[in-house]
DNA sequence: TATGAATGAGGCTTCATTCAT
DNA sequence: AATGAATGAAGCCTCATTCAT
C-alpha cells in the first residue's frame, strides 16, 4: 500500500537528512493522491483525517490546501488521477485480438487483475462503492467514465464469440455482469472483509479467476 | 432481521398489532436498529448522525442512548441483529430438497433474492462491506456468522452435483464465489452505485438472477 | 456596556452555586445577542471569536451554534434584533407633537441620544459603518430599515418647519444631513476615535448637541 | 500621503517618470503602502489578506515581508504615512488669508474635499475610525497628528470670526465639530455605507458641502 | 532582492455524548 | 423512561509568516 511513498525518501545515493522544507511543487500533487488513496481505501472518506494524508505524503496539513481546495476535491482527484482514459488503449489492444474469443475472455480477466486489480487502483472502486450515495456527482462521473466504457468492451467481447458462433446467443446486457462480477467480488475480498479475515480465508486471486472463468466459458459456449 | 422486516414477512391475515402506544416501549430498540440501519446503508457509518437515527425512530436524541451507549455500539446492535441465524432452517430445508441440483441451485438464488436481497437485510452486506476496515471485529462477528454458514450450505450444494454426477469436477471452494459474486454484485447495484445511476441503467434483479444461473448451471454442468 | 450580562446572574433571591449546565433556552439568544453585540462593536466582527461571545454569555462554543447556524448569521441577527420597527411609533410621535418645529428639533435630538446614542444600541451603527463593505446585504438592509426611515422622519420635520414659515426654504435632502451628521459623529466618538483617547479629550455628549442644535437652528430659522 | 498619490498631485506638465522599471525598487514599499491603503479601507484589516495586497503591488507575497515585518506593522505603516504632517502649510495658508472668516469657512471645506476628502487620503479616516479599537496606539497618534492639528486651526478659523464681529459668540471648542462632522461623514458615505447603497442615494459631495456651510454660517453669523 | 512553497497556530463549525429536568 | 439543551473534543480550513532557492 503505502510503500510508494516510502520509496520517495530513498534518494539515488547521498542519503542526506531530509531538508526540512523540501520544495517539490511538481511531485507533491502526486504524493498527496498517494496517500489519498491509500487512507481513503483503508479508512474511508470521512475517516480519513486531511492532515494524516498531508504527514503520510510527508508535508503539513497547509500543504494539503496548497494543492487541493478542500477534502471532498481531493477525494474527487484521487478518483479522477486513478482512472484516467486507459479504455482508449485497450478497447484497442481488443480490437487487434487475433486468437479464440474464449481466449480472449480468458486474456480480459487476466490483464484486468494485472493492471488494475492487483494493484492500489482497485481500491477506488471499493472506495467508489462505498462512497456513491455521499458523492451522487461522482458516482455519476464514475458511472460514465468507468462502468460504461468497462461494460461497452466487455459487450464487444461477447458479441465477437457469439458471432463468430463460439458462444452461445446469450442475453448479453446482462452477461456482461458474469465478468464484471467477479472483478467487483475480488476487489471486496482485497479491500473488505477479505482484509479482515485470517489468512486462510484468504483468496487467491490466479486461482479464483481461473476458476470462474472455465465456469463462464463453459456456461457460455456451445 | 430487525423486528419491523419481520413484522412484513407476517402473512397477510389477521393478527392484530398490539395498539401502537401500547408497544411503544419494547419496540424502541427495534425502532432505532431498523432506522439505524436505513441511514447506515444510505449514507454509511460516519455521515449518519446519531439524532437523525432518532429522529427516524420518532425519538429524541436521548433516547438513543437510553438503549445503545454510542454510536459504535449502536453499528454493532445493528449489525449482529441483522444477522440472524436462519442458517439452521436453511440448512434442513435444503436437507430435505428433493428436485435435481441445478434446481435446487436455481431455487438457492431465487430464494435468496427474495428472502434476503430484495429485503432491507441486504443492507448489512453493503454496510459490511463499506465498514469492515473500521470495524475489523465485526467483520469477524459477520465472517463467521454468515459468510462462512452461506459459503458451506452453497458447498453442500456444490458437492451433491459433483456426487450424484449432475455438474462437472470442480474447484468446489472457489466454485462457491460463483455463486456468492452474483449475489454481492446485486446488493451493491441496490445499494450504492446502482442507486445513484439513472433508471435506465438500473438492473432487473430476477433477469438478472436467471441469466447468471443460467450460464452457471451450463458452466457447471456435464 | 456589558452590564446587562451581569444582570442574568442576579436571580431573585436564593443565590445557589450556578447549576454548571443551565437550561435557558428562552433567555439563550437574547444573552448571546447581548454580548456579541458588546464584543463586535468593541472589537470588530472579524477580530471577535465565536467562542468569546459565547463565554461573556455564560454557555459553551458549541451552545452558540445551537442558536444561530454562523458567526455571520450572528452579526446579522445583532444588528437586526437592534434596530425593529421603532419607527412606526416615533413617527406617531412626531406626528402628534404640538410645539414650534425648532423645538421638535430640539426634542429629536434629545430623545435620539437617550434613546440610541447613549444606549448600546448606538454600537451598531459604528458596527455597520465598519463592517458595510463586508456585509453589502447587511448594507442594504440597514439603508432601507434604518437610515431610510430615519431620512424620512428627519425630513417631515424640516418640511413642517418650512410650511409653517419657522424655517427658511432649504435644500431638505441635505439639510437632513445637517441632522443626522452630528448623530453619526457623536457615535463615532463614543465607540472609535472618542473611545481611544485621554478623558480630557472626551466629548460630552448632551453638550455637544445643544451645542450643534443651537447653531443648526439658528442657521435653518429665518 | 503614499507616494503615488503625491504622483497624482504632479500638475499636468512634463515631469517624464523615470522608465518603470528602473525605479521599480525605491517604489516599492510606497506601492504597498498604496495597495494596502485601498484594501484596507474597502475590506478592513482583518478582512484584508496579505497576498492581495502583495498581488495588488505587482509583487509577491515574500516580497511584502521583506519590507513590512508583519501585517500590522504594514497597517500601521499606511496609517503613518498617510497622515502627513501637512497642517503647516495649511495653517501658513489659513494664516495669510484675507478675506470674511465666512468665506474662509467655504474656502476650508472646500479645499477639504479637494486636498484630501476627495482623494484616497479620506480612506485612511475611515480605516481609523473602523480599527481604532484594536490599534489604541495608532489611535493615539492619528489623535495627536491629525485630530488635534486639524481642530487647531479650524478653533482659530471661528476665534478670527468671533473676534472680527463676524460670528456670534460660540461654544468654540464644540462648534469646531459643526465643521468636522460633516468631514466624517462625507467620508462614511464614500467609504462605507454609501458605497453599498444604489447610485440614487449617492451624495454630491459639493452639493452637500454647499448646503452644510450655508446652514453653518448662518447659524454662526450675526 | 525576490520568490512562492511550505508551515502551523488558530478560528469556525460539527456532532457524539451528557445530564438536569 | 424520555427529553433536548448544553458541552467540548475534534476536524476542516485559512492565512500570516518563514525560508530555501
Amino acid at each position: 500500500m503505502s510503500s510508494s511513498s516510502n520509496l520517495k525518501a530513498v534518494p539515488a545515493a547521498a542519503e542526506t537528512a531530509p531538508p526540512r522544507r523540501e520544495r517539490r511543487k511538481e511531485a507533491r500533487p502526486g504524493e498527496l493522491l498517494d496517500a489519498a488513496l491509500d487512507l481513503f481505501v483503508e479508512k474511508g472518506f470521512a475517516a480519513t483525517r486531511s492532515e494524516e494524508v498531508a504527514a503520510r505524503a510527508g508535508v503539513s496539513k497547509g500543504t494539503l490546501f496548497l494543492y487541493f481546495p478542500s477534502k471532498e476535491e481531493l477525494f474527487k482527484a484521487v478518483v479522477r488521477e486513478n482512472i484516467s482514459g486507459r479504455f482508449a488503449e485497450w478497447n484497442e489492444e481488443f480490437e487487434a485480438f487475433e486468437g479464440s474469443t474464449p481466449d480472449m475472455v480468458r486474456y480480459c480477466m487476466r490483464v484486468w487483475w494485472e493492471r488494475l486489480g492487483a494493484t492500489r487502483a482497485s481500491g477506488i472502486t471499493k472506495l467508489m462503492i462505498s462512497e456513491a450515495r455521499n458523492f451522487p456527482d461522482l458516482a455519476a462521473f464514475y458511472q460514465q467514465e468507468v462502468i460504461q466504457p468497462a461494460h461497452e468492451l466487455m459487450r464487444r467481447i461477447l458479441q465477437r464469440g457469439v458471432a463468430r458462433g463460439e458462444f452461445r446467443p446469450l442475453d448479453i446486457d446482462y452477461a456482461v455482469f458474469s465478468i464484471s462480477a467477479p472483478m467487483i467480488f475480488l476487489i471486496m475480498m482485497k479491500h473488505s472483509l477479505g482484509a479482515c479475515v485470517p489468512r486462510d480465508y484468504a483468496v487467491d486471486p490466479e486461482r479464483y479467476i481461473a476458476s470462474q472463468v472455465e465456469i463462464l466459458l463453459n456456461g457460455m459456449c456451445k
